[in-house]
DNA sequence: TCTGGGGTCCTAGGACCC
DNA sequence: TCTGGGGTCCTAGGACCC
């Protein structure tokens, strides 16, 4: 029996946040949608009909005028709503192929490897489910490998609506057509910066790079850039990576919703972000044993003082405890702090993360205790039940005056009972 | 007044060891 | 005259992604 050529496929969301915003306010179908990030600073999602207005990461502050002028509707960034969307998405495909890679919140990776039958009624047919249930539009993008499957899904979204969303790119003279159409910096992998070096050395389009000397690539670059060329040409070098290993760091940082000059409104910022940083590492049953606390002002006004500063701490014993974890941060912010600055920022990473058991204890100094450990399965376990911060450490405030700015918020149409999208009756 | 929040991988270079 | 040759581990920094 001949080898089974792989197959890739990548589905994505086409302009996410917006479109999930759209699904609940069917009154703006018509209308050009942005999504802000967090603190309404940017713009980060975009629906289609708002892009000739908007560009990506324009700053909300400086053309809020602008999309007023052109009625487009703005909203803050509701994660709440949208990693339930992604959920439902990821269900729906999950149920239809062999193995799914979920890469990030609006896209994933599926190997439809031995598929028999047209690949491209296959995806017709996964769009249509997802249309369907979730009334989300999707892309999709089909290929040898991966990379390729990426610029399928790019060509996917400029195909006229009776194509479908839905590109195959299996057959060669199909693939080599795409990549001499395609400029080098529409692939995956390569950004302004490798553009700029590709092109000084003559590399313009997709089929240039696939067609470079690997060894050269590989010299003057990296392997990473080698082995994109490989996939363009068909080798497939990246696998579908289906379980999600554990983090290597863990971070938690926000822009303040006003500018912060006193260290107690530091502390509690940074007793909450590492509140937050150790539920994400308690979730991946990790522990750390290092902490990196930073905190810094704006970097964008002028006339403003700069300063900007990091504080390692190393951790007596590699815990999960938010307790002594909150405890050393907090330190860190008293040997960061500079009194007369305007701080915009503060960010605690968690660094050298463990699997229990992973590492040798070291046999003169403690472990985390088991007492400490029950006491934050039990922390979890109120917080799974009765909502996040129910139960938290007293240096974290309730409502703080520093919290950041979601002004043009949508509801919790799909994760609060009080907040359940309610049909028939005019809403807003 | 005002510009996001996460991550990843790779490489180079220094410290240290035998 | 003239000072090896590996190896490992760690960290900082660059580039990229969504």
């Amino acid at each position: 029996m001949a080898k089974r050529e792989p197959v890739f496929a990548l589905i994505d969301c086409n302009s996410f946040y917006a479109s999930c915003e759209r699904v609940f306010r069917t009154d703006l179908a018509k209308t050009p949608i942005v999504v802000l990030s967090n603190n309404d600073g940017c713009v980060i999602a975009r629906s289609y009909d708002a892009k000739p207005f908007v560009q990506m990461a324009a700053p909300y502050f400086k053309i809020k005028d602008e999309l007023r002028r052109h009625g487009v509707v703005a909203f803050s960034s509701n994660y709440a709503l949208y990693g339930d969307m992604s959920e439902r998405v990821m269900t729906i495909i999950e149920s239809r192929v062999p193995s799914l890679e979920v890469y990030s919140i609006d896209e994933a990776f599926a190997d439809l490897t031995g598929i028999p039958g047209d690949l491209t009624g296959f995806g017709r047919d996964i769009r249509e489910t997802i249309l369907k249930h979730t009334s989300l539009p999707v892309g999709v993008g089909i290929a040898r490998t991966k990379t390729l499957a990426k610029l399928a899904n790019h060509i996917a979204k400029q195909l006229p609506d009776e194509d479908q969303g839905v590109f195959n790119m299996c057959d060669p003279a199909v693939r080599d057509e795409v990549l001499r159409s395609s400029d080098v910096s529409d692939v995956w992998g390569i950004g302004k910066r490798m553009k700029t070096h590709l092109n000084a050395m003559g590399i313009e389009t997709a089929m240039d790079l696939a067609r470079a000397d690997r060894w050269m690539l590989r010299q003057k670059f990296s392997v990473v850039i080698e082995k994109t060329s490989r996939e363009l040409a068909g080798t497939p070098c990246l696998t579908l990576e289906e379980a999600q290993a554990p983090r290597h760091e863990i971070c938690c940082s926000r822009m303040f919703g006003d500018r912060v000059m006193d260290i107690e409104s530091l502390q509690q910022a940074v007793a909450t972000y590492t509140q937050r940083a150790a539920e994400k590492l308690r979730a991946q049953h990790s522990l750390c044993k290092k902490i990196r606390v930073s905190i810094r002002t704006g970097m964008f006004n002028p006339d403003e003082a700069r300063y900007a500063n990091a504080a390692l701490v190393e951790l007596p014993y590699p815990t999960n405890d938010v307790r002594l974890m909150s405890k050393a941060a907090t330190e860190a912010v008293n040997r960061l702090f500079r009194p007369g600055y305007r701080y915009s920022k503060a960010e605690v990473l968690l660094m050298d993360l463990r699997q229990p058991g992973e590492f040798t204890d070291d046999l003169f100094a403690s472990a985390q205790p088991a007492t400490a450990t029950k006491v934050m399965e039990v922390l979890d376990a109120i917080n799974g039940k009765w909502g996040r911060g129910t139960l938290r450490c007293a240096s974290v405030p309730y409502e703080p005056g520093w919290a950041m700015r979601r002004e043009l918020m949508s509801r919790s149409y799909t994760t609060k009972l009080d907040e359940l999208w309610v049909v028939g009756k005019k809403l807003n």
